[in-house]
DNA sequence: ATGTATGCAAACCATTTGCAATGAC
DNA sequence: GTCATTGCAAATGGTTTGCATACAT
């Protein structure tokens, strides 16, 4: 027989994200399910962003089985609740990850990977800048750009490129 | 018979994004169309932000008859010759602009408006910037918040939650 | 004349929705 | 027992694609 976890082992109802999710329940008067803390607890062993096909993976390779309308529907109460945060980078689906200390977003344009990178001195410009008819609840930064890796491979094709035209004026 | 507006009665070939996007064809050995002239022209109308739908319709109100499909074509286009930028905010269809001066982002969660926002200090900071193993290209920032027209929507329905929470208790 | 660009309709795909069955309270 | 939640399958909607026709070069 398959042995299907028991959330008990683990949820870690210590964790202040925890906690604040089943305040957020109680507030709301929300049921408790299996499935919201599964997918909670397995948010918590993420460090970065993810979207909600990995989310989904992670969870049941796991043992547990959610559905993505299950998956969507949680990930929403989560934001609501002040613990997650939904990205949309350029080409590509929705990307989440846990609020922390406020930090930017490297997307490459040509992998599309996306660094994160803390940045106390703009974090600190942020904190005191005010806006005319518009109170500011948080904010995103995305820098685009290109990866170290990416500039590396396109100078490589830059050069043969060049080779080859040398090659072909030479014939 | 319906008057097909001549596209020479359109378009200003000294804007300097006119002979941009010119030169962009002429590099890369792409026709000059009237449906792409005709759709740079109209955005070269349009201060702000648009979506495919809105630009499709303006550029039909002239007259004109483009399809969504070179909507979509002449837009990859522009961005591509650096004449737009695409955003993608929470939860709506991607919005275009040009490229201009650089400017912040204020999105309104409530009603889901975007204001537009100089920001010289910021732009300065951004300018000297430097990142680890990053070549930055470009930048947004969204700051995500709430309206004054929809802060003070809220304040009158809460206010009117608190005398009808009074109501209830005398009763 | 050649082959790119257009326009239409169909395909795509992440996300949302409707609804019967399940399970938290 | 009641009603919110789940899971499935169908719907949605912005965007992309395939292909025959039109037209820039």
């Amino acid at each position: 027989m398959t042995t299907v976890p028991n959330i008990e082992d683990f949820v870690d109802s210590t964790n202040p994200f925890v906690r604040r999710f089943s305040d957020y329940l109680d507030e709301h008067g929300m049921r408790k399910t299996t499935e919201r803390y599964a997918i909670l607890q397995h948010i918590l062993n993420i460090n970065g962003l993810f979207t909600i096909e990995g989310l989904q993976q992670l969870v049941d390779s796991d043992g547990f089985r959610v559905s993505r309308s299950t998956v969507y529907n949680t990930v929403e109460l989560l934001m609501d609740a002040q613990i997650l945060r939904r990205h949309v980078f350029e080409g590509m689906q929705a990307q989440y990850e846990r609020i922390t200390l406020p930090h930017t977003h490297l997307i490459c344009t040509s992998c599309g990977r996306v660094k994160e990178t803390r940045d106390p001195n703009f974090a600190a410009f942020m904190n005191a800048r005010r806006y005319n008819a518009f109170n500011a609840d948080h904010y995103s930064l995305y820098v685009y750009g290109t990866c170290s890796t990416c500039a590396r491979k396109l100078k490589r094709a830059k050069q043969s490129t060049t080779k080859k035209n040398k090659r072909d004026k030479q014939l």
